[in-house]
RNA sequence: UGGGGCGUCGCCAAGUGGUAAGGCAGCGGCUUUUGAUGCCGCCAUUCGCAGGUUCGAAUCCUGCCGCCCCAG
């Protein structure tokens, strides 16, 4: 059990309406094989991750269908006022309450469990420093690296479930030499960008029922089970930041960061104007320069946080040969397959050539075969293997260049 | 205070009698479980100001204002 004091909200699924009948798309869905587990099911017990929105909801849906054992957990993860309302979000206020709802209606356990100070630390804290260091973070990896795939694991196996489910848009095959991860079926919401940082231990205990499922299935999911969540709008954004404006984020946590500076060309050395924060961009960014009358767009190259600089200058410039990956992870067995790589979540993978071998965190090299662009520090590049994830790590230099 | 040049959207800039291109910036939207990119849309009833010529001018004429260059 992680370090936080939780506040339980135990739901006794005797002391709950009668569940639903059971749904006829539910039936279609063999549970056995959606939540890799041997029968009986009935035998079995699976904690579900729920966060309130659609995703986790069907899982525990299709689980509470499953004739399983079902305990749903939802980690507070933060609590200022102006997120209760907000769309999109996940995890504090409203969710919670769906969530419960949810489990309410599928005649569930529920416990909800204060985790805001422990995700402060590990997630937003990190996230701030990213920032003011010049990096762009990507805390929804960190989250599932820390909060969801460590201290919720944990608990799941306190509670002595067979395995964790989650909402991920993310296959879990068995292969040869144990779990694999891959990409969802539905590549338009695959996750498994954010999911690189797995380990083998902890895809062990997971499941991923929705990743052969396309979306829309799963919203008709929702609706065939009752669920009040059906027609929630899709988490995006950052959970954390109340309406877009992370940078007041980062302020409140780090009030010393964000001192304005200069923006300087890249190759002429010209100060072409004023930023208001090095924290306002990163790497490959267009808008928000605020620098008229040339024949060209001008995109952020670089940003020197140190000299509080923004480097910018033409795309060409924003050409990358090979990335230097830090604090790598390798899931299931190395690939002589060739290899892709995404250096952000919404890229294609491009084709690579690694340099080193991924795992237990050592530092390993990505050559493009032809020049990437927009690749920023801090941001993850996850290393495929066809559709299966190979492994990744943070993005800790690049070297530019057109030459792969 | 002689000569020459210029003054078109925040910036750059086409347009020299026929009723204001384009780029950059900005704004809005789409897309998107990170930050970006990308794509789509919007963005000067008005051309330093005031008169005049003309059916009609940013484009021709006059005056004024401002800026620049060369001379002194």
């Amino acid at each position: 059990m992680p370090t936080d004091r939780c506040h339980f909200h135990r739901r006794h699924p005797a002391a709950m309406r009668a569940p639903m009948a059971p749904s006829i798309l539910l039936d279609r869905l063999d549970p056995a094989a959606l939540f890799q587990l041997t029968a009986p099911l009935g035998a079995r017990r699976i904690v579900v991750a729920m966060s309130g929105g659609v995703d986790s909801s069907v899982v525990a849906a299709l689980a509470a269908a499953s004739g399983a054992e079902i305990i749903g957990i939802t980690l507070q993860l933060y609590d200022h006022g102006a997120a209760s309302g907000r769309k999109g979000a996940c995890c504090a206020g409203d969710d919670i309450r769906d969530a419960r709802a949810v489990a309410d209606r599928l005649g569930i356990a529920h416990y909800v469990f204060d985790h805001a100070s422990a995700f402060r630390e590990t997630v937003i804290e990190q996230f701030a420093d990213d920032y003011l260091a010049g990096r762009t973070p990507i805390p929804c990896i960190r989250c599932n690296m820390g909060p969801k795939f460590t201290d919720l694991l944990a608990m799941a196996r306190d509670l002595g479930a067979d395995c964790l489910a989650t909402g991920h848009y993310v296959r879990r095959v068995a292969g040869a030499a144990g779990s694999e991860l891959w990409r969802a079926a539905d590549p338009a919401r695959d996750q498994s960008y954010f999911l690189y940082a797995t380990t083998d231990a902890q895809l062990d205990f997971l499941r991923f029922p929705l990743g052969g499922l396309p979306k829309a299935q799963v919203r008709h999911l929702a609706e065939a089970a009752g669920l009040r969540v059906a027609a929630k709008p899709d988490s995006q954004d950052i959970c954390f930041v109340p309406d877009g404006d992370y940078a007041k984020v980062v302020r409140s946590i780090r009030p010393e960061g964000g001192a304005p500076g200069e923006i300087v060309h890249a190759e002429t050395g010209a100060v072409l104007g004023e930023h208001k924060g090095v924290l306002h961009y990163t790497v490959g960014q267009r808008r928000g320069l605020e620098i008229g009358g040339l024949a060209e767009p001008l995109y952020v190259t670089a940003l020197d946080a140190p000299a509080a600089q923004v480097i910018v200058g033409p795309k060409r410039l924003l050409a990358v040969s090979a990335a230097r990956l830090v604090e790598t992870n390798r899931i299931g067995p190395p690939s002589d397959a060739p290899l892709t790589a995404k250096v952000r979540s919404l890229a294609k993978p491009v084709p690579i050539v690694l340099e080193g071998v991924p795992g237990d965190a050592a530092a390993v090299t990505i050559r493009f075969i032809t020049p990437e662009y927009g690749v920023a520090t801090g941001q993850a590049a996850v290393i495929y293997a066809g559709d299966r994830v190979v492994g990744g790590g943070w993005i800790a230099e690049t070297e530019s260049g057109v030459a792969g």
